[in-house]
DNA sequence: GAGTGTGAATGTATTCACAGCA
DNA sequence: TGCTGTGAATACATTCACACTC
């Protein structure tokens, strides 16, 4: 049905104003700029990521809450519960299970993995451990999708080729380095030590940046 | 020096560039190649993204890793320590001030702030506590840039608005709901569910998507 | 009249390709 | 000859502005 071709700042977008969504009533209107104007951005910018996935909204009415909110949920793939397998089960690694546990998470932590020996063959937080060699397998049987590695940077990019061996399709690596994966599968980083740079670099640098809006 | 201006996106593979060098002998040289190869890129991408800052390479010899990481780091601001305010001391902002405690960090937790009795007053991890209404007065005082918002959804905006207030440049926000804030401070999301959404979004409507080279 | 959906215009980022230096 | 630094070309993302529908 669309024409053209999201960018992945839409989706990022499209997950925060599902955040917000959620907090209205779902038979209440709301408008592109109304929205827009809690994350402050234009109606345009929103009405136009909409736009990628589908025609959502009552020209003079606005949108729907409850319809918007299942439309984006859908687009964003939130219409089901995805199995992840974390790899690395330390201090964050644990953070992320506790994180990840409430009722209504869409995705949930089925499978960890861990070097240490004294992790492997036991249940953390209600989760099996397995050691890294088992991976391909318990992936493939379990048919997980996406993987977290919260390794220490050495083991990152180990990690992250036995995730893609074992067919996964996207990787959240929040390891200190990077990882390089072959194009089909997504990776995103997400190592906060990272985003503090971007942050000083800025800082430092203010007039040799773009202006950069938002995010 | 450099005519043209940056990307944030420059800025974060600079990041990355200089982890890797990090763990390279000083004396070594490097090509633009190369140092590309390890991260994915390409050669042209690693020049530009250098001469945004500079120019740091030999014509036929590459660059050399001391000098090149020191002028990276310089780029990013990492010449320096930065203090950074926490907002929100709970098990999410513990394992940061963790994380941030390494011997070698250019980034210090100076201070935290969080509205539970039971923490205002006290140290946790060697870091003092204070009642949010403070923030003003300390962050001024002790000249931080640089706030870390780790609240509930509920409290994020608030302290968003607050961390502004004190003259805050750059704000790291944890938590799972967007924030706004003027355009002269600079703004980080760093909720990792976002991140899965992009994921999940991605896996779900693959073609739907324009290719996307990374991150 | 009010607000959506979308082409067209602009602005930004990446890639290409080559001149110029060691 | 090999590799940097960079303008020019392309690809992508955002904003504008308006035709169209309720």
């Amino acid at each position: 049905m669309p024409k053209e071709k999201a960018s992945e700042n839409a989706a990022i977008r499209l997950s925060l104003y599902l955040r917000y969504l959620r907090e209205m009533r779902e038979e209440t209107r709301i408008s592109s700029e109304q929205l827009a104007e809690f994350l402050g951005t234009s109606g345009a910018r929103v009405r136009k990521d909409l736009s990628y996935f589908g025609q959502f909204g009552t020209p003079s009415k606005g949108y729907r809450v409850g319809k918007l909110r299942e439309e984006i949920s859908k687009a964003l793939g939130l219409d089901r519960v995805w199995p992840i397998a974390l790899v690395g089960v330390g201090k964050l690694g644990r953070v992320l299970l506790n994180n990840l546990a409430f009722e209504k998470s869409r995705f949930h932590i089925q499978v960890g993995f861990d070097v240490n020996p004294n992790k492997t063959g036991r249940r953390i937080a209600g989760v099996k451990i397995y050691h890294p060699y088992q991976m391909p397998k318990i992936i493939r049987k379990q048919k997980i999708h996406i993987g977290m590695i919260t390794t220490p940077a050495e083991a990152a990019q180990e990690s992250a080729d036995l995730l893609v061996i074992s067919g996964i399709k996207g990787i959240l690596n929040f390891s200190s380095t990077g990882v390089v994966v072959p194009s089909y599968v997504k990776l995103k980083n997400v190592d906060f030590t990272s985003q503090l740079e971007v942050i000083t670099c800025y800082i430092v640098n203010n007039q040799r940046f773009h202006l950069s809006r938002g995010n």
